[in-house]
Formats: C-alpha cells, structure tokens, sequence
DNA sequence: ATGAAAGCGCTAACAA
DNA sequence: TTGTTAGCGCTTTCAT
C-alpha cells in the first residue's frame, strides 16, 4: 500500500525530462540558481516544469541529508489547563514565527508519560525541546545537563540542576499575596499546596512563610495543606480547614484548580466570599473577573513565558556548546479585585 | 557547525563494533528478529550494545525509506481557548497512543494563518490532518475533496462540501436550551451570535429561530445581534441590548467567550443574574460552576470531538481511496445551574 | 540464520 | 555553468 499523501514528483523526474543532471535541478529550486550562476535558460526550464508538475521537495529527504528538521517538541502537563494552554500558544506561534513546527506532547501530569514523551521527541529528531516538568525530580533529565542537547525548562525548574530555565517569580508572589492578606489584617491564612517538592509548590510555600515571619506571625503548620494542583485537592483540603474549631479567616490558594476546589468548598459550608472568608488564587484567568466574588490572583506572565523559552531554546540551537545559561525568573503581580475583605485586628 | 541535537550512535555502529551486518542489527533492532530467526546470541548482543550506546533510531532515515511520518497535523484557531484545548488535549493523547506524533499550528482564528499552515504541514509530510477551520468559505479546501488526502474538519464544517468532519448537534443545543428559557416564561429572548457563515453560528442561530417558531414567538431580529465568537463582542452587544427600551428576560450567548463578555456588560449595568436577567451560555467549562451565579450551559462533547476526530483520521490514513465517509454530530446537552429564573408570564 | 547491495530524495564536495 | 559522486541512516529484496 503506497501512500501517496507524499508527493510523488522528484528532483529525478524533472531532471530526466529535461535531461539535465539532477543537482542543477536542486541548484534551482533551492534558491541557489544565482550562487552557482545557472543560465536564465536552464533555469526557467527547470522552474517551469517543476510548476507544471506541482514538485513539493521532499522535506523527509532534506532532512536527512541536513540532519535537521526545523521541529522543536513541547511537552506539557495538561493542554486544557488554560495556564499552560497559554504558554502553549506563545510557544507554536513564536516558533512557527522562526520557521520552525512544534510537536506537542500531553504528559498528562504523568512523569512516565514524560519520559516516554521526551524518547519520542528526540527520535524524532527535534532539534530541541521546551519541558513543563511534573516530576519531583529532575533525575531523568541528568543526560542534558551535558550541553549537548538543547532544552529549555518552562514553569518549574530544578534547583539543584543547571539546566535553562523560565518560571516565575513564585517566591515574591506568594510573598505579595501574602503580605496583602496581612495588611488587610488577617493573621490565620491557610495556605493549599500543590504537588510537593515542586520548585512551583515550594517557592510558593517559601514565600507565604517569609511573609508571615516577616511579621512576627508564628506559623501554624496545620494550615498548610494540600498536595496536589488539583480541583479534588483544594476542594478536600477545604473542607478539612474549615472543620477545624478556630478558623482561619484567608486562604491562599496556590493555584487556580486548588482555587477552584476551595470556592466548591466554601460555598458547600454556605461561607461567603470575602465576608466569612478571604482568598487570593494563583494564575489569572480571564473568568477569574467573573467569579463570585472576582477573584484577587497573583498573576504570572506566562504568555511571556513561552516567547522567552523559544528564545532561549533557539540560543542554544544556535550554539549548543555554551554553557546552560541558567534560569530566568519572570516578575508575578498581584491582581486586586474583590476576594479579600478588611478585617479588624483580633 | 554539526548539529549533535541529534544522536550519533547508529545501526553501522553496532554492526561494526559488533562484526556482524548492519541488516542483522536492524532486523534486531526493529522488533523482527523472530522473524528472520536471528539468534539469541546475537540478539542479546545487539541488544546490549544498543542499551549501553543508548541508540535511538533515526526515524528520518526510517521515513525517507518508508515514505511515512506517523505524524499528524492539527490546526486550531486558539489553543488558549479551553474549548479547543479540549480537543487538542484528546487528539494529541490518542494519537500518541496510535503512535502518531502531532504537529500543532495555531492559526490565530485568521484564515491566511490558516492556509499557510496547512501548506506547512504538507510540506513537513504528515499523513494527515485535523483542523478546525476558521474561515466563511472552504474554497482553500476544495483540493481535498477529491479523496486523495487525508483531512478531518472538527468542531466547525462546510455544508456544502464533502470533507469528513466532527462536530457538534448545535442546532438542538441551541433549540434546547431555548425551549428551557421558554418553558419558564421568557418570551423576549436575546441571542448573542458569534462570527456569521460559520455552521457553529448559523445551527445555534437556526436552533434558537426553531424554539421559538415552535411556540409561535415572533422572532425579533433586533434581538439576535454580535458578530464574533469575543469577549468583546459579548460585551459590546449586551450593551446595546440592555438600551433598548422593551428589555429581553433572558440571553442565549452563543460561546464562552461572548457569554464572559455579556457578564462583564450586565454587572456593569448594575443588573443581577438571573433577577433581572437571565442567562444560558454555550461550552461547558470548569468554572462555569463557580461563576456568579452558576451558569446554565449548553454542553458540548469536546473530548470525544478529538477522539472521533483521530479515530476518522486515522480510517482515512489506512483506506486513502474510499469516499469521505461524511460527518458526525454529536449530542449536546443542558447543564441546569442558577443562571435562569422562571418568570411569571406577562 | 546472516549478509550484500540497492535505494528512499536530497545536498554538497569536488571536478571539469 | 554544469555534472559526478558520495553519502545521510534506514529497510528490504535477493542471495547464501
């Protein structure tokens, strides 16, 4: 069974026709007429037939012998998560923008499907390779800490390698966050985890402790809970802080699922937002205006994310054997809107 | 300058440290050495080697020689919109477990962007394509009618060709969710439309004018305004709407996105949902639930829209010569929340 | 049970 | 200005 989805005509053809050797033939419909001073005649011959013919040159061919594929591969936790879904659109188009296709693999928050995403990619020769990591280690990517193979981290990083990254600047978000809830007078602030060991998770974490010892608030590791960036997570571990006898009156959220789960929580206690309680989420998203209440979010640039992760990917395309260049830290902001009351000192 | 993104360990490697040929490596290799009866000895030696090398196969040699990428194409107006992420999502995932790798373009929803991506992923020799076309017309697929390559349109399709398509029962979506705001005493019912000519809008649009022809409502065109599948739009219309002196009860917005925008317009207005307005919006999200109030959606099954997409794609990749086989229309149903009040007949 | 050789369609030294 | 030749790394007849 031939499949003929694959252009037929070749270089061959055309040069047997015309009975021309079949490098002019290439010299010509590479551009390259004009280096190898081909004759107008020869050439219009050649561009002619080739027209008629409707000759498509055989990408798979040139790639081969180019050993190249203008193709890198994106692989990402989950696509319908519109915060990485952004990142995503940034990365096809700015990519698309240099002439480059990108194969994108759903890992599905899964590590093994991961790996198995990252072997795929590479024996399909993608000359680099954007990465969300949802792992908790970093351990199979050891390999490509020996620049000689470009790949660039997006969202989450691992401390204790040198690999190229762009994140956000978690820590002085959740800081942010926190120390707004703080001035707003709220001392008990629950803070949702996500998944553990996670630069994203632990940053955040960091950051909501500075911010409470910053102010002499002495922290209370029952409110800290959670371990995972999902709806189930925030929604469960909801409903276990608000069984607890003295409340807390906040809750930071530390990502836009878990604050999703939380508002089902709350609103399954008949709690109202913010009168019986204060949240802030992170990821802003364009129906987080549209809550009830409208939601306050520490914003991340992810749009932004995902251009400077193909600029840094295609620096190192360019010159592989530079070093890492290390990581990029994006500033977040806090979006003010109207989850978080005022409250009076205790 | 060498490109080494790209490994160098080949099958002749191993033939030749080995002394053994390259057919015997590659047969091994390949999964076929059952087949040509290679020996335990030599395959386990082959294969060792291969570990310790971490050979992985060039599948550009594999695709010139077999013709063949085991890549597909996908084309999508916004992978930021989580509707068309959820069919990317379920694309990528099932034609990863196919084998198939997938190459995303993102066409902005501009249809120059459109066309140009699909010449790309010719170009780049995927065996087919999946695309959920942005345009009025489909005169730039005309060339795929005639069955010679393999194309499966999602989520929108062209009435008057005959491309294989997926898409949505939009036309009793819309009836639906139509007859329920009559069935609870509307009469005066807005309908926000997305970009006109496309058959997502004119089915809703047909099922909307279908409901209320049933109950012998007059149907008011002054009532059914917008333009584009926007935020924007939604908002800009639900302005005008709410001018008007005879007031509608109820809207029906016609996406996510407009239905977004006609929030931000009715909580402007200083209106209440669903008090003084109520509301029905088409796609079923997440956060559809956790909005002020609760959204009463149109459901759409967006992830088997990706799944059946794949499945017909790949029934068409496999039988390139039988006839387009048509399109599919799967059901839509209605997600009861609180974003309609039943009102008392005038 | 294994190998030699041809070739997928293209590009690029090297020649002429 | 054009052609010859040698591959890129793999699969697959056809031999042995």
């Amino acid at each position: 069974m031939t499949i003929d989805t694959i252009s037929k005509v070749t270089l061959k053809h055309i040069a047997e026709t015309l009975g021309i050797s079949i490098t002019t033939v290439s010299r010509v419909l590479s551009g390259q007429a004009r280096k190898y001073r081909i004759s107008q005649e020869t050439e219009s011959f050649i561009r002619n037939l080739a027209n008629e013919l409707k000759f498509v040159p055989s990408q798979l061919a040139r790639n081969l012998r180019l050993n190249r594929t203008t193709t890198i591969g994106l692989v990402i936790p989950d696509i319908s998560n519109p915060y990485f879904a952004g990142i995503a659109n940034k990365v096809t188009v700015e990519a698309h923008r240099n002439g480059y296709g990108v194969i994108l693999c759903d890992s599905q928050g899964n590590i093994d499907m991961e790996i198995e995403s990252i072997e795929n990619l590479r024996s399909r020769n993608v000359e680099g390779l954007i990465l969300c990591p949802v792992g908790q280690s970093g351990q199979h990517l050891k390999d490509y800490e020996s620049n000689n193979y470009s790949i660039v981290l997006v969202d989450r990083y691992f401390a204790e390698m040198s690999l190229s990254h762009v994140a956000s600047d978690n820590r002085n978000g959740s800081k942010i966050a926190t120390n707004y809830l703080i001035d707003k007078g709220h001392q008990r602030i629950a803070c949702l985890q996500g998944l553990h060991n996670t630069s994203t998770n632990e940053d955040r974490v960091k950051g909501y402790s500075e911010a409470l010892s910053g102010h002499n608030i002495k922290i209370d590791t029952s409110l800290i809970a959670g371990d995972s960036f999902s709806e189930q997570s925030g929604y469960v571990e909801t409903k276990l802080l608000l069984k607890k006898p003295r409340r807390c009156t906040a809750v930071l959220a530390l990502s836009n699922l878990i604050a999703l789960g939380a508002l089902r929580a709350i609103s399954e206690e008949g709690l109202k937002i913010p009168d019986d309680l204060s949240i802030i989420s992170f990821d802003d998203q364009p129906y987080m205006a549209y809550l009830s209440p409208p939601m306050t979010t520490v914003a991340q640039e992810n749009a932004e994310m995902g251009q400077i992760a193909v600029k840094m990917l295609f620096d190192r395309i360019r010159a592989p054997h530079t070093n890492p260049g290390g990581g990029i830290l994006l500033p977040t902001h806090l979006v003010h809107r109207k989850s978080v009351k005022e409250i009076s000192l205790i």
